[in-house]
DNA sequence: GTCTATATGGGGATAGAC
DNA sequence: GTCTATCCCCATATAGAC
């Protein structure tokens, strides 16, 4: 990889703009003049750093789930194994929040407009999806194994109900304005928990 | 009112087709020629009916919503006074779910292309919105005045969060392979009661 | 109500200079 | 690495015939 750092800065200043603008405008409502412009290149020059149009929404794709898996992987792997299984559901989901919501122009190319990209640039990120579903799911097993999961609740089901309320948080979450910690303990009080006190209902 | 009823048959024919290309293909990946074709008809001919394209989009916009709005206040006006405080929130959950899930095509616009929307339509369809985040905030107040509730759940922050989880259902959940009832009922389960069972945890 | 024809502007991608 | 120039195609919207 013989990449100067002019063509690194480039590259990474061109995928921050679309990412952003992809978010805003959805991926046909933003143009490569538009991406360029943003980039303070012409629309010529994103030729040089990538193939296609599709090849830099691939690219954004990639980044968002890659950046959610590790941080995530990490924040369960540093809970000790005597922990209890509330530790590991809370850690996972704090850890997918705040790593979701630092980087939400990237996630949000995963949540709002994968089902909106030709079908090429969906299967070749599909992978990247498992992988991630993947991970959810060994986290849910292990609460289970530590006991105190209700036997009624399925896995997949789980994961797709938890994670669909976390990642629609970037239609309305602002950082700048709320603390994620304290989002991250709302929601998983009520993914742990629910909405009833067990005791009065 | 005089249309005739090929005029709303046309109608009728062009926002069911826009509804359907916009879930697929987004906003700005759908032109009006692929919408006249879609409805059988040539793309000039659609100023008959709208007067731009996005005209086309709010009208989808206010479908969706409308549909859900009256399902879900009809569900819940359907419950005894006397009944408990879950049957109120599993209705609403059901009622959401099914009528969503049977319009998929109107309600993915909220969903998913109302933040890649221009300014104007954004702002048309904003009373419409608020008035079915007000309805979910009655539900709860519902709820919490007949007891049960725990006292450290916020309204709003569980409304976001329960209509974010259901929502993304569109994005995995086929009502012609899973039973929409038995969806219902897990979602309402891990909204009331989480995924822990309080007396093992 | 729907058509054809057209005005006017923007789209992705490529070639070759520098 | 980035530029300019260009190919070829498609976009929304309008005007006026039928």
């Amino acid at each position: 990889m013989n990449m100067s750092a002019k063509a690194l800065d480039t590259r990474q200043r061109v995928l921050d703009v679309a990412a952003r603008q992809f978010r805003e405008h959805g991926y046909a409502g933003v143009s490569l003049r538009d991406i360029a412009e943003g980039a303070g290149v012409k629309a010529g020059s994103l030729y040089y750093h990538f193939r296609s149009k599709d090849e830099i929404v691939a690219t954004v794709l990639d980044i968002g789930i890659e950046l959610v898996q590790g941080a995530v992987e990490r924040a369960v792997a540093g809970v000790p194994d005597a922990a209890p299984a509330r530790d590991v559901i809370a850690a996972a989901i704090r850890s997918h929040l705040q790593t979701f919501l630092a980087h939400s122009d990237y996630t949000t190319a995963n949540v709002r407009i994968f089902g909106q990209l030709p079908p090429a640039v969906r299967a070749a990120n599909l992978p990247a999806r498992r992988r991630y579903e993947a991970l959810w799911d060994s986290i849910v097993e292990r609460c289970r194994a530590r006991g105190g999961v209700r036997a009624t609740v399925d896995t997949a089901t789980f994961r797709l109900y938890l994670l669909g309320a976390m990642n629609a948080t970037l239609e309305w979450f602002d950082p700048a304005k709320g603390d994620i910690d304290r989002l991250a303990e709302r929601y998983a009080g009520l993914a742990m928990d629910g909405l009833f006190d067990p005791s009065e209902s």
